[in-house]
DNA sequence: CAATCATACAACCGACTGGTTGTATGTAAA
DNA sequence: TTTACATACAACCAGTCGGTTGTATGATTG
C-alpha cells in the first residue's frame, strides 16, 4: 500500500467523521436515511437558518454521506450507506484484537448487504 | 426517556466522533489498542512536539476512549473499546437496514428527532 | 413577462482546534 | 539532596467551524 494512498483514506476518514460529530448533521443523515428530503424541508426542522443547514447539508455531501438529486425546483437530500459501512470497518479495524469477532457479527447482522466498501 | 438524556447521548456522540476526526488521536487509539503506551513512548512516534501528543491523548480521555494508568513516573494510556462499540451502533443505527424499527422506538419515545443545536 | 419559491454562495463574527513554547510539578536515580 | 526524566498545564497564534445576514441565480407559477 503506497502512502499516498493512506493519506487518501486518512482524508476520507477525517471527512466522515468530522461530518458525523454535530448532531443536526447525525440527525440530517437520519431523516434523509429512508426518502429523500428537500433542503427546506430539511430545514424547517431545526432552529437555525435555512443557510445554516444548507451548510450542513453541504458538508455531508463533500464526506459523501448524502447526495441531492433535483427534483422541479427542489434538490432533495439522500443518505448514502455506503460511506457509513466503510466507517465501521474502520472502527473494527480500531477496535483490534476483537477485529475478527466483530466483523463476524456485522457480517451475521448485514445479512443481505455486501460487506466491503 | 428525558429530554436531558437524548442530550447527554448526544454529547457523548459529539466526543466520540469529534475525537476520532484526526488521524493522529485515530492512529494513537490503534498504538495502544493491544498493551499501553506511555505518552512520552507515543510522542515519539510523531513529528509534533510532546505536549500536542499530549492534548491528543487528553481529547480522547475525555470521549472515554482511552484512560490512563500511572505506573512508576509514566502514565500509560490504554484504548478503551467500549465506546468505540457505542459509536458502531449509533451507526448502525443511521444505516437504514434497522430504520423502521428505530424510527417506531424514537416515536414512541421522544417523537422529537429535532436538535436545536 | 413578472412574481415567487428553493437554492447557492459570499462576507462576516465569535468560539473552538491543533499546533507551538515556556514553566511548573512529580517521580526516580545518583 | 541534586539531577534528570515524564508529565501537566498555561499562554499564545493561525486556521477552521457553526452560525448569521445579505445578495444572486434557477425553476415554477400567474
Amino acid at each position: 500500500m503506497i502512502d499516498r494512498m493512506k493519506g487518501l483514506l486518512d482524508d476520507e476518514a477525517d471527512a466522515l467523521f468530522q461530518a458525523l460529530a454535530d448532531r443536526t448533521r447525525r440527525d440530517i443523515v437520519r431523516r434523509v436515511a429512508g426518502e429523500g428530503l428537500s433542503v427546506s424541508d430539511l430545514a424547517d426542522g431545526y432552529d437555525m437558518s435555512f443557510a445554516a443547514v444548507q451548510k450542513h447539508v453541504a458538508v455531508l455531501e463533500r464526506a459523501g454521506l448524502v447526495t441531492k438529486r433535483r427534483v422541479g425546483k427542489r434538490q432533495i437530500a439522500h443518505a448514502e450507506v455506503g460511506p457509513l459501512r466503510t466507517i465501521r470497518s474502520m472502527l473494527a479495524e480500531l477496535e483490534g484484537q476483537w477485529v475478527e469477532r466483530v466483523q463476524r457479527i456485522d457480517d451475521l447482522l448485514a445479512g443481505d448487504q455486501r460487506a466491503g466498501s
